[in-house]
DNA sequence: AACGGCCCCAACCGCCACGAC
DNA sequence: AGTCGTGGCGGTTGGGGCCGT
């Protein structure tokens, strides 16, 4: 199926290979091809795949849809909690390294991550009035937002969270110095002394949960942050981190911090 | 039912790194 | 050393579904 109206190929006159390759959504057949290609061959070599494989596509066109979508292992659906933690944690650790990241969620794309991230917590920055990299919006993350995810994931569990999600793969220790692999909080949401645990099997390797200097200033614009967008952190829709909403423990937390 | 706006996510693009020649 | 092919990565796009009016 081609998409009417999208641009695809290159703005120069194409070529008579390139013409003839296709592009867009991917039909059932191609897919099938694909699968029994790599079920025969095996993956790699992804230009030669896609020719054996009689498929009008690029290599890069295969692999994708392989990696991405025909995978076997590949999970979909809704990100858990656990794997929500885990995502704003490592990318609080790197960055915008989405394939690094998903090395630590088996089955999850770096594409899903990323776009998990653009469409959900991006959001909430914009709610926010602040950049997904601002201190601000990194404070909310963990002082608010992980914090809920820990006490989410100890309530769904039942207990205290003392083992890994069976989901989450051993990973390699941490290279520093410092043993971040049991990420602990505190927060007034569940009883005024809740603690969330959470061990991550080793999953948190080197970096830092600084939650040091300048931090007064942060919550305060916090508090502005929540006037401006009360209700906001609608972190998941039909579910989820909707469930967050932001309410007077919100309040109780950040004013416990002045 | 029709419409418009918003959101999600599959798929594309450009760039870069790396190995082979 | 330079070129080419290939794979991998992060950023971006836009079709289609959903939801409110």
């Amino acid at each position: 199926m081609e998409v009417p109206g999208r641009v695809f190929g290159s703005a120069t006159q194409p070529s008579a290979e390139e013409m003839d390759l296709r592009r867009g959504p991917w039909t059932v057949e191609e897919d099938l091809k694909l699968i029994n290609y790599i079920a025969i061959h095996g993956e790699g070599r992804w230009n030669t795949l896609a020719r054996g494989a009689g498929l009008k596509r690029t290599g890069k066109s295969c692999r994708l849809r392989w990696l991405n979508y025909l995978r076997p292992d590949v999970r979909r659906g809704n990100i858990s909690p656990e794997e929500q933690l885990l995502i704003l944690e490592l990318h609080s650790r790197w960055g915008n390294r989405w394939s690094k990241i998903a090395q630590y969620l088996p089955g999850r794309t770096d594409n899903e991550i990323k776009n998990y991230w653009r469409t959900r917590v991006q959001k909430q920055a914009k709610q926010l009035n602040c950049d997904v990299d601002s201190k601000k919006f990194k404070d909310t993350m963990r002082y608010l937002w992980m914090p809920r995810l820990m006490e989410r994931i100890r309530a769904a569990s039942g207990s205290s969270l003392q083992g890994p999600d069976p989901q989450l793969p051993a990973c390699p220790p941490a290279s520093s110095s410092t043993d971040l692999t049991r990420m602990q909080f505190s927060s007034p949401v569940a009883t005024d002394s809740f603690v969330g645990d959470c061990c991550f099997s080793g999953c948190i390797p080197d970096g830092e949960l600084n939650f040091g200097d300048g931090i007064q200033e942060a919550r305060l614009e916090m508090v502005d942050g929540w006037c401006d967008n009360e209700g906001l952190l609608d972190f998941e829709h039909g579910g989820g981190w909707g469930q967050n909403s932001w309410g007077l423990e919100d309040i109780w937390f950040v004013e416990q911090q002045n």
